[in-house]
DNA sequence: TTAGGGTTAG
């Protein structure tokens, strides 16, 4: 309907003209007017052109401008809220318009919230409302509405669309259902670039990496969909959970082959890759030939030079940091305290500490406090360790408590392991390592009684170590071995390696160190389970399978007992092999019979 | 006649 006052704008017309093709001109004038709004203002003066000449009752006027106020990365959702109350009727388009408009700025609970005033107003849904409806419920983890959600698209016949089907996939995976994502990805007939990159979203998210690298080998026989670059960070990034170095080299080559330029993103990820899968060099040599870095590229040759114990040079590459005008962050300056505490600089650990705070104004997090404590605690100063607890602003958690710990353990100061162990147990920690710790300093020091206090402890409080396992790569292909495992189809050459193993160690002196067992059995039946820790299963494995002199690396969930620790440094020697074994953020290089760590981890 | 999904580093 088109309003009077339109029609007296006569001063418009041309004499050969309708007032009717005049305002069709008019209408179109507006809406390019519309199109090319960059900002909020432009669009106000396009609103105000559309409202004066009566256009907002045309509903194709009005739908165009809720949809260029709300999509926009300019837009305001306020705004169109206010334009979508206006329209008298809103259809389908409207609605769609709204939930997307709410689902981009990250309202998600309003994204719903409008779909159920769809469906109260009868008014029908089609394949363009659930994409964004789905990314909605993935971000509130709402599994249950978005399986309604999903009836509701079978109901009305959109289960065969593309979209719909990525957006299930995505949300199922981010939700943590993963069968049914897998089930939603099986089912579809066509599959695009979306559709293999949420499958393998959806698996990365759950930490299963190994199975998303082998969709991305499944992906590449179908030849249907080219990987883009952003699915290589992916890859590569399930390549460093898993110490998958093969896999990762061989990403590498597929990436030279097809980029005639790498972007900055790609080669960090792969810089990222070389370090967590212990080729320390390799790592160093692509970032020295990355001509412009950024915080990105630093932070992670500093951490990974300073995971690996080469705490010197990663101090020299902050200070190459600084020099090329770049502002370190939080993120950094882990890494730059870790790489003192790891080379017992504490000086220097303490003058980052400070220029961390007052030259480049970053406030402390726990990490850094935990920095400290481990820096000030590794090098034997043990009061001022408990005194620096004492003194922080934040609540100390079980980490840094645990830090404190640790250092009494190898200092032997009962006293203070006695008060980090009771701040623990006030904490409710539930690692049973903590306990296991002040039993041993207890034992040390000949206190029968309190020893015997913290095992009954020990046994009532029916703690449970998290399952070890450590992973090893043969042939592009992650094994995962946990203790005692018996599941492998080679198990029998497994442990009858082990044997060999063993009989070759007694002629180097090694006796097994039960100390860390918990388990309530008896000395000779600790010794046995001793034999399969996991990581001597992988070893085992690794020593069967690749040729003599070829480095063994191996990534592990839990830091290695000390019996393990003993065993490989004999074996490295033993085979002449280097190991290279990787915990949560530290590696350990054995090599001839020594490790990198010093004995200190 | 308008529009929808996934993936990018420490």
């Amino acid at each position: 309907m088109i309003g009077t006052s339109v029609l007296h704008q006569t001063h418009f017309l041309l004499p050969s003209e309708s007032p009717q093709v005049n305002l069709r001109l008019k209408e179109q004038e507006c809406l390019t007017l519309l199109r090319r709004c960059m900002n909020i203002e432009e669009f106000r003066q396009a609103h105000a052109q559309i409202l004066r000449w009566g256009f907002f009752c045309s509903s194709f006027c009005a739908s165009n401008l809720l949809a260029t106020c709300a999509l926009p990365d300019w837009g305001s959702m306020d705004y169109a809220s206010s334009i979508f109350q206006q329209i008298e009727e809103p259809g389908t388009f409207e609605f769609n318009t709204m939930i997307k408009g709410y689902a981009k700025d990250f309202n998600m609970e309003k994204s719903l919230f409008v779909y159920c005033e769809m469906l109260e107003k009868g008014v029908q849904s089609d394949n363009f409302t659930f994409p964004s409806l789905l990314k909605a419920c993935t971000w509130l983890n709402a599994i249950k509405e978005g399986m309604q959600i999903h009836g509701n698209i079978i109901k009305l016949g959109f289960e065969s669309d593309l979209y719909v089907q990525n957006s299930l996939i995505n949300m199922y995976g981010k939700c943590g259902e993963i069968k049914l994502s897998c089930a939603v990805f099986e089912q579809m007939g066509q599959k695009d670039a979306a559709s293999w990159s949420a499958i393998m979203a959806a698996h990365t998210s759950s930490g299963m990496w190994s199975e998303s690298l082998q969709l991305f080998e499944e992906m590449g026989h179908g030849r249907s969909c080219r990987p883009e670059e952003s699915l290589y960070v992916s890859m590569l990034s399930a390549c460093s959970h898993l110490g998958a170095l093969d896999f990762g080299r061989f990403l590498h080559g597929v990436l030279l082959r097809n980029f005639s330029e790498l972007n900055l993103t790609v080669k960090t990820s792969l810089t990222d890759m070389y370090i967590n899968c212990g080729c320390v060099e390799k790592a160093l040599c692509l970032f020295r030939r990355t001509t412009k870095k950024n915080k990105f590229s630093y932070s992670v040759m500093i951490s990974g030079l300073a995971m690996h114990g080469r705490s010197k040079e990663a101090l020299e590459l902050f200070s190459e940091m600084l020099l090329e005008g770049l502002q370190p962050d939080d993120v950094i300056y882990v890494s730059v305290l870790t790489a003192c505490s790891r080379d017992g600089l504490v000086d220097e650990g303490l003058q980052f500490w400070n220029r961390m705070k007052f030259e480049h104004g970053i406030e402390p997090t726990i990490q850094h406090y935990c920095c400290i404590v481990d820096l000030v605690g590794r090098a034997g100063m043990l009061d001022e360790a408990l005194e620096f607890i004492r003194s922080m602003p934040i609540q100390p958690n079980d980490v840094v408590w645990r830090s404190l710990l640790s250092a009494c353990k190898a200092h032997h100061n009962l006293k203070i392991g006695e008060i980090a162990t009771k701040s623990l147990v006030r904490l409710n920690s539930r690692n049973p390592s903590d306990l296991l710790i002040l039993s041993h300093m207890y034992a040390r020091a000949k206190k029968w009684e309190d020893l015997a206090k913290v095992r009954t402890e020990l046994a009532c409080k029916h703690l449970h170590q998290t399952p070890g396992y450590s992973l090893v790569e043969v042939k592009r292909k992650v094994y995962r071995f946990v203790s005692q495992d018996k599941s492998h189809p080679e198990s029998e050459d497994i442990y009858e390696m082990i044997h060999q193993m063993e009989w070759q160690l007694k002629f180097e002196g090694y006796s097994a160190d039960t100390s860390e067992i918990l388990l309530d059995v008896d000395e000779e039946e600790k010794k046995q389970r001793l034999k399969s820790h996991s990581q001597k299963l992988a070893i085992s494995f690794a020593l069967i399978h690749t040729a003599e002199g070829v480095p063994i690396r191996i990534a592990r969930n839990l830091r290695m007992c000390n019996d393990c620790h003993t065993y490989t440094k004999s074996i490295s020697k033993i085979y002449g092999r280097e190991i290279i074994v990787r915990e949560r953020n530290r590696f350990h290089h054995f090599k001839d019979g020594a490790c990198s760590c010093r004995d200190y981890w």
